[in-house]
RNA sequence: GCUCCGAUAGUGUAGUCCGGCCAAUCAUAUUGCCCUCUCACGGCAAUGACCUGGGUUCGAAUCCCAGUCGGAGCACCA
């Protein structure tokens, strides 16, 4: 099987599902896969020179690695030896009919006057388009199908035609003849041998359009599979690389990482596993209807993943200020996790005043369980340690709430799909490095961005999900 | 205009090929209860769907026809 995208940006969320499927197909009947970049048209679709990697990381972010890697714009010479095989077979002819001529011809079923050319002189005026003796939109090389056919779609199709825009990557850049998705990726899947195919709906005529190739050369085409759009809810942003890309040039963005882009690489910057999103993936199935992916689906698996090993902490998100009084310990003791107590506990400096989370402060004369510590009632300004023990809050009338002191604790930057937020945090998040998970507690997830910093002595974290 | 494709709960999905075991599966979501020093995890429960209309049949989510709705192609884009 073959994933075979256009290197024109970093991949968004939509774009997991072919690896994501024909990765797990290919553990499962212990197949192949390759990625085929089809980086055919050097002007409409530009390639971005640096996609073709990013591309890659965004598969290995993904728990992927392809047996192979082509590149469309490397096998020029090939496609141009199977058009010269298939003009000597009479299945091709070049035309330099203007496109909208030999659309109306096409639609009323008309035949383009040079259809019939002997395949000599064909030939030569293809290796003209080879040799760059054309300029872009001048000359086509089409495929012979039927030009009475019922859908108007599959009726004599380009094949060829000329660019004058130079390829991006070095190695193609003398190239002006260009073959369309259709010969290039029919030719291409057949001597690649790819036995399963799957594309999208857009695509649902190309096995069609390239059966007529594959007529004239003998060949089998392989089975397809067509799928619908992916939509992501979640996202105010479309899923669409150009936009992204766009968005990213406007300043809209802060990049392709930005947690508000619906990219791979924006997901992988919040924490979530890869195989988190290869799991949602699978569960959308081949559907040629378009679908919908809850976000809720890609958090409720990786929230499986990631739960049992990822260490809980305090984070008090704009914080009010209260004094402690009534003596209570110097030093609070919550679990590093609750369901492993082997291992071990925090180690929180108390001091002599708290942050707690707007919400959570309580009413007057109201109590509060701060979670490791213990019970407080809020009386004239102060929360008076009381000393009860934890069954006032099995009793059922105390809320527990997670808190940080107000003194010890370290400024954390969180960033999040809805805008950033500031905090505070327990001490011990200064000494987290970069990429370690942690659950807020009360919060919600977040991974380390950006550990705590010489300069502003701040930490930055992304949000993950709840 | 021509041509293709699709339609099961909020979302996704199983079942459709080879009609009965489907008063429809599983996951997620939402809600409630239990557990709990988290609104995490775990446990229990509830909510919630076969697009419409005909036909074939003893019997239709499943087969046939029509319609409705949705998607896609008819590019010198991929």
């Amino acid at each position: 099987m073959r994933c075979a995208p256009n290197p024109n940006g970093p991949w968004h969320v939509g774009h997991a599902r072919m690896p994501a499927v024909i990765g797990s197909y290919r553990e499962r009947y212990d197949g192949w896969f390759c990625v085929r970049f089809d980086d055919t048209d050097p002007e409409t679709k530009r390639p971005d020179l640096e996609a073709y990697d990013a591309i890659l990381e965004d598969l290995e972010y993904l728990g992927f690695e392809p047996d192979d890697v082509y590149r469309a714009s490397d096998r020029l010479e090939t496609y141009y030896d199977h058009a010269r095989e298939l003009i000597e077979m009479g299945g091709a002819y070049t035309c330099d009919l203007p496109g909208e001529e030999f659309s109306e011809l096409k639609n009323a079923g008309e035949p383009s006057p040079n259809r019939d050319k002997d395949p000599e002189t064909v030939l030569s005026e293809f290796e003209a388009m080879i040799d760059g003796e054309y300029e872009s939109g001048e000359m086509v090389l089409r495929v012979k199908t039927d030009i009475e056919h019922k859908n108007p779609a599959l009726r004599d199709w380009v094949a060829f035609r000329m660019i004058d825009t130079p390829h991006p990557r070095e190695e193609a850049s003398e190239y002006r003849c260009w073959p369309m998705l259709d010969f290039q990726s029919g030719i291409d899947d057949h001597l690649l041998g790819i036995t399963h195919i799957i594309r999208g709906i857009d695509l649902q005529d190309s096995a069609k359009r390239q059966g007529f190739v594959y007529d004239y050369f003998g060949w089998e085409y392989p089975e397809v599979v067509h799928w619908g759009h992916v939509q992501v809810d979640a996202y105010d942003v479309k899923m669409s690389t150009s936009t992204i890309s766009e968005l990213i040039a406007e300043g809209e963005l802060d990049g392709w990482d930005d947690p508000r882009a619906p990219t791979l690489k924006s997901l992988r910057r919040r924490g979530i596993r890869g195989e988190a999103i290869v799991e949602s993936m699978i569960g959308l199935g081949t559907s040629s209807s378009d679908v919908d992916l809850a976000m809720s689906a890609v958090y409720a698996n990786n929230r499986d993943l990631i739960d049992d090993e990822t260490d809980r902490r305090f984070l008090v998100r704009d914080g009010n200020q209260l004094p402690l009084g009534g003596s209570p310990p110097e030093e609070a003791n919550p679990p590093v996790h609750p369901d492993y107590e082997d291992r071990g506990v925090r180690e929180i400096p108390v001091g002599d005043s708290v942050l707690l989370e707007p919400e959570d402060v309580p009413d007057r004369e109201e109590r509060v369980w701060l979670k490791g510590l213990g019970c407080f009632q809020y009386t004239r300004d102060v929360l008076q340690y009381t000393g009860e023990e934890i069954d006032v809050v099995r009793e059922g009338d105390v809320d527990v709430v997670h808190w940080v002191p107000a003194r010890e604790s370290v400024p954390v930057q969180m960033r999040t799909m809805d805008g950033d937020v500031t905090g505070r945090a327990e001490p011990g998040v200064a000494d987290l490095e970069a990429d370690e998970l942690v659950q807020f507690v009360r919060v919600g997830f977040a991974r380390i961005d950006r550990p705590v910093d010489e300069a502003d002595g701040e930490t930055v974290a992304y949000y993950t999900h709840s």
